[in-house]
DNA sequence: ATGCCTCGAGTTCA
DNA sequence: CTCGAGGCAT
């Protein structure tokens, strides 16, 4: 230490260590000036660390010296924010940013509004609370109105100011910004994260969300996060400029680091000039950025223009597209599912697309491929489609290697060597050993498993491969024939089969613990709902919302198992095509065998129910069902047959017919006593016996139709992330209203419901002028109506 | 026949 | 999330 630079009095000489500590952060962080050397930086703190060690007295919770704190007791606690915490509208095209500001134009009068730009940072949003100008709360954004308390670990972050500078802040100062990873610093983390043989972090931005939602301060510390400020949070009105730009400035003032990048622009032209600007430099900036923000400069002019939903109308990001990466094609590889569709896999050579590591990209059917003309070995163009799922975009022939032929779809599917089939008209290619193939029964378990279906926890993809490899399963039934010792013994033999260490048999209570634990999820599926249990089974074309069609409709599976297509089609949404396939199912049986099969072993299903007035009214079962039995109905067939000769064409054309003027479509008819007169049918014919009874027998009992619920044809639409409960459970809630509950948006959807992290269903709604309710509304709306 | 609107099926990665 | 294709109204 140098003696000149010692002062006498230890108290005088720790503020002056302290401010020398904080000019380098400011300098550094916030004027992008060459700060002192890093040497020098540790060599003050480390004084100011002994002098407070040394004179206790003198330390200050703002210290630099005290960034990390102790770590929380247990979670983060919940924050909620005084003034809520904004997403934005999202544009992906220069059309879509012509909308928004041709808006702003109508609403406000002025052909050039001034707008404030700024690059979009790919980090984590947070909003930090200073009260007399010192930090005092940090949190994340969390749903928008309730976020974490990451206090602790935003302190270590140099780049944000525990003390603000100069005087003339407000007393209680919110401030908005983001967290991020600078890609330098990103990348120097993980050579020395490999180096030790430590974590790496999969990209920058995971790196700051994960980082921020560390629970020891200290590993926080570790991580090299930057901050930049974007926007008031919760400030008193009066307190604020007139423009968005002039805050930006106050907060550059405050010690607050602000993008360089920040500008004003004028009308559409000036915003798309800056989005072109800010694009070019993209690779060349020290940190991700996912587009950009445009934000009406006048503060007074946003309030007055307010929000629709959750986001606001004086502001939107413009996405860039999706990030392109070239790499190479290793091989096309072929998979097998569960209805035996051939899908053709590129298998690539690994490769950083948008963050992450792309190794596969599906390459949809082979006329994808035919259009694209990819080749083993081609160099390709990948991206994330709607930054998620890779897909190749095209090919580069130009680096094609020279002797490089054709790709073929296999005659053959590579798992059961059954031949690949493509039936007439259509795309795909299939898998012609359908029960016999393993691959097919692997992927029909794996199915019946799943989560959205019987729900067997524990028993994913892995597990069920191994059980299928090894013997121990063949169909769906053979799961609840499982015991413990099953589950030993083939972990066992999967253990020794892959040569792995044995750690199950080193530890065998865990492994009994384990199939223990299946063992009783197994059991626990076997009370199923009828509607999943009906999609568990896999039957083409019958996903969850037939399903549940038919289970609404028919009730119990008996009925289901014994209905002939022709009435299968009197349903909604089911039509030719989709009556046969499940048909085609229950024909089989090999099928009903498995069926009888799973009710032998005990599963049962706890909501079959009786079908209502609805389905009496829709069968027309007064009007002739009830009348004509199936004698009659057989009886009647040869009459019409002898009166208009063989052709059910021509039967089809007769308007007198009982059953047409029964309310029967002509058609139905036709195929109906068409499918009569095929005597392979006849098998059939008997099983349906049985659910025409049961449903005559119900007609008997028609009551009146059950009162009107208050969501009653109302076609709702659900995305987002929801706080307070999952996707599923509110679906259920609004369906218990009468509502229907749909997948995508269209002009026919009443209203969506948008969460956290709404995505291009919200972009639509917004499109097309759909009602957009946010959690708060839903629950508001909810409770009003006490569920 | 035509053109929505939906649903089903397949897929990626951490 | 996207693509293909079934259902249904026009």
């Amino acid at each position: 230490m140098n003696a000149s630079e010692t002062s006498a009095d230890p108290a005088q000489r720790a503020a002056e260590l302290r401010t020398r500590i904080e000019d380098a952060n400011y300098r550094y962080h916030v004027l992008d000036d060459a700060a002192i050397p890093d040497v020098e930086y540790d060599r003050l703190m480390r004084e100011l660390e002994a002098l407070e060690a040394s004179y206790p007295e003198l330390l200050r919770s703002d210290s630099p010296t005290r960034r990390v704190g102790a770590r929380p007791a247990e979670g983060f606690a919940e924050v909620r924010h005084a003034q809520r915490m904004l997403s934005l509208a999202n544009a992906f095209s220069d059309a879509e940013v012509g909308d928004f500001v041709q808006r702003i134009v109508e609403r406000t009068g002025n052909a050039q509004p001034q707008f404030s730009v700024e690059p979009k940072f790919d980090g984590l949003a947070i909003s930090l609370r200073y009260e007399h100008g010192a930090f005092v709360q940090g949190a994340t954004r969390g749903d928008g109105e309730t976020g974490e308390d990451v206090t602790a670990n935003l302190r270590t972050i140099r780049a944000i100011p525990l003390r603000l500078r100069g005087a003339d802040w407000p007393a209680v100062l919110e401030v908005r910004g983001e967290v991020y990873m600078p890609r330098a610093a990103f990348e120097a983390y993980n050579a020395k994260a490999r180096a030790e043989g430590g974590k790496v972090l999969a990209n920058p931005r995971n790196g700051a969300a994960g980082s921020l939602r560390q629970l020891d301060p200290a590993i926080t510390a570790a991580r090299p996060l930057a901050f930049y400020a974007y926007a008031p949070g919760d400030v008193a009105e009066s307190e604020l400029p007139s423009t968005h730009s002039a805050f930006m400035t106050r907060l550059r003032d405050w010690g607050f680091p602000v993008s360089h990048l920040v500008e004003t622009a004028h009308g559409l032209d000036g915003c798309l000039d800056y989005f072109r600007r800010i694009g070019a430099q993209r690779d060349a900036l020290p940190f991700d950025i996912d587009g950009v923000v445009y934000k009406l400069d006048d503060l007074g002019l946003q309030r007055e223009l307010g929000f629709v939903g959750r986001t606001p109308r004086w502001a939107i990001a413009h996405k860039f597209p999706a990030q392109e990466q070239t790499t190479r094609v290793l091989a096309i590889d072929i998979n097998i599912g569960r209805t035996g569709a051939a899908t053709p896999i590129a298998r690539l050579e690994p490769v950083q697309v948008a963050g992450v590591v792309v190794t596969n990209a599906t390459l949809h059917n082979a006329d994808q491929i035919r259009r694209l003309d990819v080749r083993v070995g081609d160099s390709v163009i990948v991206r994330r489609a709607g930054d998620v799922i890779p897909e190749v975009v095209r090919v580069m022939p130009e680096l094609r290697p020279s002797e490089s032929s054709k790709w073929q779809m296999p005659t053959h599917c590579p798992i059961c060597r059954s031949e690949l089939v493509q039936e007439e008209g259509q795309v795909v290619w299939r898998c012609s050993g359908e029960l016999i193939c393993p691959a097919q029964q692997k992927e029909s378990i794996i199915h019946f498993a799943s989560r959205r279906a019987m729900d067997i926890e524990g028993l994913g993809s892995r597990l069920i491969e191994d059980l299928c490899d090894l013997g121990f399963v063949a169909s769906v039934a053979d799961l609840y024939k499982l015991s413990l010792d099953d589950f030993i013994e083939m972990k066992r033999r999967a253990d020794e089969r892959d040569g792995t260490t044995p750690e199950t048999v080193k530890a065998g209570k865990v492994a009994s613990k384990w199939a223990e634990n299946l063992i009783e999820a197994i059991d626990h599926s076997k009370q199923a709902t009828l509607e999943r249990f009906l999609f568990a089974l896999g039957i083409e074309h019958v996903g969850e919302s037939t399903a549940k069609v038919l289970a609404n409709w028919f009730g119990t599976l008996e009925r289901i198992r014994h209905m002939p297509w022709p009435l299968l089609k009197l349903l909604p949404d089911i039509g030719g095509e989709v009556g046969r396939s499940i048909d085609h199912f229950f024909a089989q049986a090999g099928n009903q065998r498995v069926l009888d099969a799973l009710l032998e072993h005990g599963v049962s299903l706890k909501d079959e129910h009786d079908v209502s007035a609805k389905l009496a009214a829709r069968l027309g079962i007064e009007n002739f069902l009830v009348q004509l039995e199936i004698p009659k109905l057989t009886e009647l067939r040869a009459k019409q047959f002898a009166a208009v000769g063989q052709s059910p064409e021509q039967l089809a054309e007769l308007p007198s017919h009982p059953l047409i003027s029964a309310g029967l479509p002509a058609d139905t008819v036709a195929a109906w006593l068409d499918w009569h007169a095929d005597a392979a049918n006849a098998t059939l014919y008997q099983r349906s016996a049985a659910a025409w009874n049961a449903l005559r027998e119900l007609a008997a009992s028609v009551s009146a139709s059950a009162a009107t619920l208050p969501l009653e044809g109302k076609t709702v639409v659900l995305t987002g992330t929801l706080s307070s409960m999952s996707r599923d459970q509110v679906g259920a809630k609004l369906e218990a209203l009468g509502a229907k509950v749909s997948g995508s948006v269209s002009k026919k959807t009443d209203f969506v419901v948008a969460g956290e992290a709404a995505g291009s269903k919200l972009d639509k709604a917004q499109a097309l002028g759909v009602e957009v309710w946010d959690e708060a509304r839903l629950l508001e709306y909810l409770k009003g109506q006490g569920a």
